[in-house]
RNA sequence: GGGCGGAUAGUUCAGCGGUAGAACACCUGCUUUACACGCAGGGGGUCGUAGGUUCGAACCCUGCUUCGCCCA
């Protein structure tokens, strides 16, 4: 026997404020999210996706860190040694943007101040703000160790972003060249094929004649862009043209220009497309740049980098695209040249920071090289040496990463890594270097200057797997953490941040970054709609945790995740898992009002129906959920606990145990009692923990279970003695047996406090069904407010006089009423009750009179069909048998 | 144009070969000393559509309709 103390003064109900910031300060204060190298046990680690360092916390990243914070404290109750390393990212547009935009508030441009001043500027924002989302972070509950936190432009981030940089330009993987790029005119910076976001809008299509300055006539021409016309260098039709064949090698004149160009042939060209040739502008368009190429093309710049015609568009310079494209338009009008416009619907792609349209500009850049690192990016998922989860998802990471192309790196900002690259004013060699040159490497001039470009916030995070716990430093956590065990995130970011990984990953570890990748869905408003801050629909978990509590919002975060489909989220949903947590607070509250402070243990013999049915559930559960945690599955785990906490020991199990914790039942049964309901809190607090830590916490507390964090205790082990065959089953004759009398009561109008004086069950009395009845008499009399159940044979005379009867399984169950008994409303309930079941008869009697369901069907399964028609056959026959004594 | 996913109760979704479940909403009755953040009971679905496979299909296959996403 062992003494607990136990903490009997729970408040009524459960207010999370005040257990939460205590709960989570105790963690922090005693170390328990410090991840240890230790030799001893298995490692588990997941690296958080960094969350943009300007952002604050959506309910996106309260769902993906829900879930990573689920699967770490599991791992670490099941003996492993765990890291969830947590940090930020330095989102260079972003963060850029946001203190552009302050400044811009007291009049300054980042030009007034300069480079140097700027960037002190952005990381003295970061300084106030960039711990905002880290404090909502710990708000959740996530049990990250924060003493490892990392932000992408720290030290040695930045040092292994060079490494890297390094590396690749010295084999080859990382270039610099003059190309069509991603253009953000109001950004003023190259972005990459996935920061931009394609539309569908509408357009005009117009139809230009150009014309033939070697021939009569002119050719048609249709584009969507006249202002570009003036950098136009040819025209290209397919060489198989009908059409134009005739035409190729004769030229025509740049309709607003004095300029003469060719007529070429191109494959490139759709002849059914349009008028079925094009006009190639290579500078302002990225296929007609590669046309250019292949034809040795000039390339004309008619637009600057801000999206102005500049000096080369002749008396359309200084405008905007826009009017550039109504004036462009108008003249060739005036001209007629402009032979009609057609309205279309063209997609049009748009920054995805800013939503500007996206030019396509011609400029020097830096590149990586893709291809090689894919191909083995590729191999990996193949070889199995990364899973995903759910696995439909390796399509779409196999097609991207197939058809993968050169990634532009470059970024004309100013906050973030500056490109470790020199050039020689005097000999124009670049020098690529980890540490800073003082000179060129190639002619040893002092004259050199350093790329002003920064690099791809992307790049950075790519690298986070392993940057983050050192590299290229050869450090013990990398050889214990690395590969890590797990990356969680949403399907948006496995282009930008998944895939890109990997590519690091095995390029620079020689190893994976992650063994498993989750991919969630996205939390989407309750009508489906995608949170914006523009529709206002967004849910604030802050807000959410203000008001519910973060347990609250953790658990129905997990038990709305189903995979592969997205997630819709509203206050009230988060509402109904509130008061689970307040049911799950008055369980316990109820159970510490019961218990002693002394505990003796369980004793077999004395365990009744339904204790051994919840024992048996326990130990199920422990079981489960494991297996689905294991799996991912945390949405079927976290409703499994929620049915079984509020289901079956609550509204059975608690009700059941009232009259033994009384003493009704004696000594002996008390004590029993108690050690089941001991018992069962004490394996499901641990198996609620990864979900909902802060109450479980302050139960296991309020239990007096140990002197230690239940955030300590290792996972419940199914105890075999606990668990009992069929006992489940049994249970629901049990509960149907309740129910049915229950609906009696309900059918005869009598309030639910008033006690009954009698019922009766009528039963042969060799059956399974009576034995379980037998046994659990007194439960019935007690969950169904009768004096006294009768248990008596079908056969036996009735002598309780006018009374309600309903079937149940092979039982019947009647409830004497007297002479109030409503007849008429009787008889129709009865006729209505026989009806269903000849139903079911009729069908279960069709489908056995086939002779190929007999044969065919498995025996279990036919036998059961026969034990549905036998059991309602014999329902029908006492229902027809109460028909029948009424209407006398 | 290519690919993926969804269509099941009023709503949101589970179920994914043996003819339907939950939550919320709705209706009825309840201050039953753990809980009104609660209890008990109830109504409500030909599982998008047309075929096919099967003894048997919400579940597997095919077409169609429709909604959403990704890629080009």
């Amino acid at each position: 026997m062992t003494t607990r103390k136990r903490n009997r003064n729970l408040d009524k109900s459960y207010t999370p404020d005040n257990i939460e910031k205590k709960w989570y300060d105790e963690w922090i204060s005693h170390g328990l999210f410090n991840a240890e190298i230790n030799p001893d046990a298995k490692a588990f680690s997941i690296v958080i996706p960094p969350p943009n360092v300007t952002g604050s916390l959506h309910v996106g990243h309260a769902f993906d860190h829900t879930f990573q914070d689920i699967m770490c404290r599991t791992k670490r109750m099941e003996g492993y040694s765990v890291l969830w390393l947590p940090g930020t990212d330095h989102a260079g547009i972003a963060t850029q943007n946001v203190v552009e935009k302050d400044l811009a508030k007291k009049g300054i441009s980042r030009y007034d101040l300069g480079r140097e001043e700027f960037v002190k500027k952005v990381w003295e924002w970061k300084k106030i703000y960039g711990s905002r989302i880290i404090e909502q972070m710990k708000r959740l509950g996530n049990s990250c160790d924060w003493r490892r936190e990392r932000f992408t432009l720290d030290e040695g981030l930045s040092r292994a972003v060079r490494a890297v940089f390094v590396r690749l330009y010295e084999k080859g993987l990382i270039y610099r060249g003059k190309y069509i790029v991603n253009w953000c005119p109001r950004c003023a910076t190259a972005i990459s094929d996935l920061e931009v976001e394609y539309e569908d809008q509408e357009g005009s299509f117009y139809y230009v004649k150009y014309p033939l300055t070697d021939a009569e006539g002119y050719i048609l021409v249709a584009t969507t862009r006249p202002e570009t016309i003036i950098g136009d260098v040819a025209i290209a039709v397919h060489p198989r043209s009908e059409k134009y064949k005739h035409l190729i090698g004769k030229h025509v004149r740049v309709p607003l220009t004095d300029r003469v160009i060719p007529i070429i042939e191109d494959n490139m060209v759709d002849p059914e497309f349009g008028t079925g040739c094009v006009k190639i502008t290579p500078a302002h368009d990225p296929n007609d740049f590669l046309v250019g190429l292949n034809h040795n093309l000039e390339q004309i710049q008619v637009i600057d980098s801000r999206g102005i015609m500049n000096e080369n568009a002749g008396k359309y310079q200084g405008m905007t695209i826009e009017e550039a494209r109504k004036e462009s338009a108008k003249d060739l009008e005036g001209l007629g040249l402009l032979v009609k416009t057609e309205k279309i619907s063209h997609s049009v792609g748009h920054c995805q920071r800013c939503g500007t349209t996206v030019e396509p500009y011609l400029s020097e850049q830096w590149f990586v090289k893709t291809k090689p690192l894919a191909e083995r990016g590729v191999q990996a998922v193949k070889d199995g040496r990364i899973k995903w989860t759910p696995e439909q998802w390796e399509k779409t990471y196999f097609n991207w990463m197939e058809n993968i192309r050169d990634w532009c790196i470059s970024r004309q900002l100013w906050w973030g890594h500056r490109i470790p690259a020199w050039e020689c004013k005097d000999c124009g060699h670049i020098t690529v270097a980890e540490i800073d040159p003082t000179e060129c490497e190639h002619c040893h001039s002092h004259n050199i200057e350093q790329e002003s470009d920064v690099l791809d916030t992307w790049f950075s995070s790519a690298l986070w797997p392993f940057s983050t716990m050192g590299w290229p430093d050869d450090k013990p956590e990398l050889k214990y953490f690395y590969p890590t065990s797990l990356m969680v995130t949403g399907f948006d970011i496995i282009f930008f941040w998944v895939a890109r990984m990997i590519m690091m990953g095995l390029e620079f570890m020689d190893d994976v970054p992650f063994r498993d990748v989750y991919i969630h869905s996205l939390i989407r408003d309750e009508h489906g709609k995608k949170m914006s801050k523009t529709k206002g629909n967004v849910i604030d978990p802050l807000v959410m945790i203000e008001k519910y509590g973060a347990d609250a919002l953790r658990m129905t975060l997990a038990a709305l995740s189903v995979q592969g489909r997205d997630i819709l989220l509203s206050s009230t949903r988060i509402e109904t898992y509130r008061f689970f947590m307040n049911k799950l607070w008055n369980a316990s509250r109820f159970a510490l009002m019961n218990l002693d402070d002394e505990v003796r243990g369980i004793d077999a013999d004395q365990l009744e129906l339904h204790d051994k049915f919840i024992l048996t559930r326990a130990q199920e559960m422990a079981r489960s959920v494991r297996e689905q945690i294991d799996s991912y599955d945390i949405g079927t785990a976290a409703r499994g606990l929620y049915d079984f906490v509020w289901g079956d020991l609550c509204d059975w199990y608690v009700e059941m145990s009232k009259s033994a914790l009384k003493g009704d039942e004696g000594e002996a049964r008390k004590h029993t009692t108690q050690g089941v309901l001991e018992h069962v809190f004490r394996t499901v607090l641990p198996l609620l923990h990864p979900f909902i830590p802060f109450v479980t916490e302050e139960l296991w507390a309020a239990f007096g279970f140990n002197d230690d964090y239940i955030m300590r205790s290792s996972w419940p082990e199914p105890v075999k003695e606990y668990e009992f065959d069929g006992v489940v089953d049994e249970m629901k004759v049990f509960q149907e047996t309740v129910r049915t009398l229950r609906n009696l009561r309900a059918e005869a109008h009598v309030p639910p406090q008033k006690r009954l004086s009698k019922a009766v069950i009528r039963v042969s009395s060799g059956t399974k069904t009576a034995e379980i009845l037998r046994a659990s008499l007194s439960q019935v009399e007690g969950l169904c407010k009768v004096d006294d159940v009768i248990l008596e044979e079908p056969s036996s005379e009735w002598g309780y006089g006018p009374s309600l009867s309903s079937v149940c399984g092979d039982a019947e169950v009647k409830l004497p009423v007297g002479d109030v008994l409503d007849v008429p409303e009787e008889i129709k309930r009865l006729e209505k009750d026989i009806t269903a079941i000849e139903k079911a008869v009729a069908s279960s009697e069709a489908r056995l009179s086939k002779a190929d369901f007999v044969s065919r069907a498995p025996a279990e399964v036919v036998e059961k069909e026969r034990g549905k028609v036998s059991e309602g056959k014999a329902q029908i026959e006492r229902l027809r048998a109460n028909l029948e004594s009424l209407s006398r």
